[in-house]
DNA sequence: GTAATACCTAAACCTGACTTTAGGTCAAGA
DNA sequence: TCTTGACCTAAAGTCAGGTTTAGGTATTAC
């Protein structure tokens, strides 16, 4: 059983945003005693996959619902289960996001430290894919198809 | 050289969202036409640069420093390279911790996968990493280990 | 002529996730 | 005794990134 300030440390999260969760109902059955909340391994499981759900782009209310079917029990595997696999499929997608946001940067450091060779950009703006690094077309391919469909 | 209204269109961003972003700075010396805005090429290109750096976690503030910069010429170069370098390693940083949440979000799946056939969680429960299945274990420690650290 | 559209501004409002403030209880240490 | 520190609540404040509202102009469509 851990107090309020014991969690705050270990999780290093401040005091105020776990009587938050508290409140917003991310501990259903929390025990207290004369008042002062009580955490045990059943919160700190819980605060371990909310910290998870929250990184997946959750928000809070539904993280609540989810609390919620786990004191509901075993009727609401199948609720949980749908709930991860939406949180898989968009992590998943966030990730090929950013991993053409990864290439555009990769392009534009490459452009920039050419430029900075360079003095200036004339040679940089009149430049084909064909004429760059291979990587740095790879990249520039990667993160600029999407673009330019919309675009041009 | 296209109206709000096309380029609304364009990127799919409402109309509101191109007005507040002049307001906030991020397309310095765009002209108008009796009031009416015109975005030419330049307004296009930086909106591209605008909705990667936007991806990539940078706030509207330090996007209207970079267009700043774009705007003073070739002795920004230094200044706009290193925020690439900056956001690059930010973003790498972020595909990081969204592959352990990945890894969470595959090992809770396959979880809820076994509760759902056993119809309760008590083999789960005295489950040891051991005894997964070999992708589901290399999941759970790819995940597992950094909160371990702190919380046990 | 009038109604629908596309544009404009300033300012108020919204949302999520916290954080801060103001006020209070209770136990231990100097 | 008194003050320090850890806990508590309710309510207000904050911040980013927009969105909505209220009011206005100018052009085109019927």
């Amino acid at each position: 059983m851990y107090t309020i300030g014991e969690v705050s440390k270990l999780f290093d999260l401040p005091v105020s945003t776990l009587r938050y969760y508290d409140k917003e109902g991310l501990f259903p059955g929390m025990r207290r005693e004369s008042g002062i909340r009580k955490f045990s391994e059943k919160e700190i499981d819980a605060l371990r996959v909310i910290e998870c759900l929250k990184k997946s782009g959750l928000e809070i209310r539904d993280i609540k619902q989810f609390m919620k079917w786990c004191v509901e029990g075993s009727s609401t595997y199948p609720e949980r289960l749908e709930l991860f696999r939406r949180q898989k499929q968009s992590v998943e997608e966030e990730l090929n996001r950013l991993h053409r946001v990864l290439a555009m940067l990769r392009f534009k450091c490459w452009y920039y430290e050419q430029a900075i060779q360079d003095g200036n950009e004339e040679r940089l703006r009149v430049l084909t894919p064909e004429e760059m690094p291979e990587d740095i077309r790879s990249a520039y391919e990667q993160s600029h198809p999407a673009l330019d469909a919309g675009t041009r």
